[in-house]
DNA sequence: AATGAATGAGGTTTCATTCAT
DNA sequence: TATGAATGAAACCTCATTCAT
């Protein structure tokens, strides 16, 4: 990578591939159409980016770097995991409201099949995963967390909600969904809230509690 | 669109669409690519249909009539909420794993964007969301699910799970991460009975019980 | 190969691919331009064509095909070295005025360098080094050749001397070149009666004819 | 042509032009290649060369004047004629195995086509047609060469032969076809004995000499 | 009615040339 | 003055769509 373009040059080409990524998937840019957007020539992209893959790589990488260092400071700060949830809640809100088209690039690679699929989801999703791995055994080790499930199916139905939070505040599509179910243009937030609720009973609960009411 | 073709062809030929369709998205498939698959020539898909993009609404529809079929089927049977959840479990469940490439290409079209993606969303999700609304409403009113949470966004998280649940069993991304989380092949059986203990509690669970704890 | 193309219309595509690489060898020439010449699309050439190398190939094959049939046809014919060599000439002469470009494009193949070259040489070159060691081999044996010069090098001369002749009645630039040595516009007569006479007493001295001239 | 380079470095940057231009013709050759091989910028070579079709001009120039001077060299020396092809032989042999790049750039310009391939021959073959016109012309008056060749034709042949002996040392298509025939590594003083042999006999036999053999 | 060869617009990529630094 | 990053026309190649057979 040279160095003549400025910082900022160089985010502004990467949040246009983002972008246009981002709408309809690698096929569907152009690389004439994001050379255009981001104020530069084709030639630009193919000096810093050895072709389109390498650019669109560049872009997941731009894109995941940010979301990741959100992950990572909501859970740098020691806390009970319902608390930490909804601060994780709050921050993907807020990053998915900021960042939509980081989102939904990170949604589109959900399409990627083979093994790109595999090394792409050991890639990403393992931080996370490794995130959520951490926080769960100290929420287990401090009595945060009930102690009949299996963690790890566990920690993948909570990311599993907020990847669809994320999601329905970024996609068009899921944001339509999410109207359809929960009303248009409800404030952000009532779903904390709601979601912390259905967390709650579900990070607490003892089986027996429920076997054994009348 | 012509009606010459038998039965059986015409679903060949949206199968084989579906198939293709569901591997990259609109953009990587290609029309020449599925008539062989289908064993026909390119003239007979523009025989009845008018091109690329309204034979692809025609797999849509095709591959969401058989999705839709599936649900109505478990929602006629009348049932407490947690049975009609576990059931609907295991119809994804099986409905993944027979019709991998009909979930793919739903999750392809959570990528569209704009007006189509809303017009999609409620054309498709609008099913589901009526669906559910009346399950939970005969659930609350027979006192199966807590009164604390506004049912409309319990349906959503509900509907989210679901989802996830699909994709984790037909998008090979999505079949990585869960591996990434719950451990590579593990049954179905125990998937389903793990996510109905995490449903369970959040359908119960009235917010007093948790305060009231020392 | 498809069939759909009679096989004066792939002649007709060759032929024009022959054209354009001979002018300008293959960097110059522009698939779009071949095709128009040919009166086709691009189309055409890929689905003929794996890419433009691939036709680059065919051409040159097409070509070389050409040029050996007339080899073949002169050596079939049993005769003296002299009548040979006086046929041979001929026939060059008449196959470099009706197709150029065949001896143009392989002017150009000459310039390649590397692996290739050594290949293309063994590929072309070969059969033709063949065919006259089959020819001077036979000479050799019936007293028609001077014994004193070892055969190979002789062979080599020879078809130095035959390849500049069609070079210079080919291509532009030997064209001007034989005009600047020996007039424009000598009739093709002439040359070859010259050259004959080069040659033959080549074929027919021996050393020592020459030591004991007084 | 502005005159702040060295001649050093002129002569370099020529040299690397030579270079490039020879491996597979002035379409292959790219600029900013030639500049990083010269080690100056692209701008400088614009600065001193209006484009590239100019720049290739002077490279030739470059080339073909120190041919030029090798060929007046051994001209220079007054001598019998097989004693100048001698000479020249050995001289095009080294020349050829020390420069061959300037051969195979001299090449590469005979497939010019139309007036240019015209002016060129003029330019670069004039040269040489006016030396060996001179040189065949005292052999003549001194009886070194035989009588009933035209010695335009003889001086035409000739040069044919130093030609293809150039490339054969210089051109990877032509040293390949030189091992086919005469043997891979032969050695240079053979290739001079056997050629000198074969343009001995025809030096010197008169056409009555065979003629009256029985 | 069905075929699949042909079309050509549009996509990716290269590279001669320019010009701000 | 020298640099080499930026430009964008043009090259190769693909594929949705048409239409002669």
């Amino acid at each position: 990578m040279l160095k003549k373009l400025t910082a900022e040059k160089q985010t502004e080409i990467l949040e246009a591939g983002i972008e246009a990524f981002a709408q309809g998937g690698f096929h569907a840019a152009g690389m004439a159409d994001i050379a255009r957007r981001a104020g530069i020539s084709v030639g630009v992209l193919y000096k810093y980016y050895e072709n389109k893959e390498a650019f669109f790589r560049a872009c997941l990488r731009h894109s995941l770097a940010a979301l990741e260092r959100v992950l990572a400071e909501v859970t740098a700060r020691e806390d009970k995991l319902l608390h930490y949830a909804g601060q994780m809640i709050r921050a993907l809100q807020s990053f998915s409201r900021d960042h939509p088209s980081h989102i939904r690039l990170y949604h589109q690679i959900t399409n990627a099949s083979g093994t790109i699929a595999r090394q792409l989801a050991e890639e990403i999703e393992g931080v996370t995963a490794r995130l959520y791995t951490a926080v769960i055994a100290r929420a287990q080790a401090a009595g945060d967390l009930r102690q009949d499930m299996d963690p790890r199916f566990f920690a993948f139905f909570f990311d599993n909600l907020l990847m669809m939070l994320q999601f329905s505040y970024s996609c068009d599509y899921y944001r339509a969904r999410m109207a359809l179910y929960c009303g248009a243009e409800q404030e952000e937030g009532l779903m904390e809230a709601e979601l912390l609720k259905f967390l709650e009973s579900a990070f607490t609960l003892e089986q027996h509690q429920i076997d054994h009411r009348p």
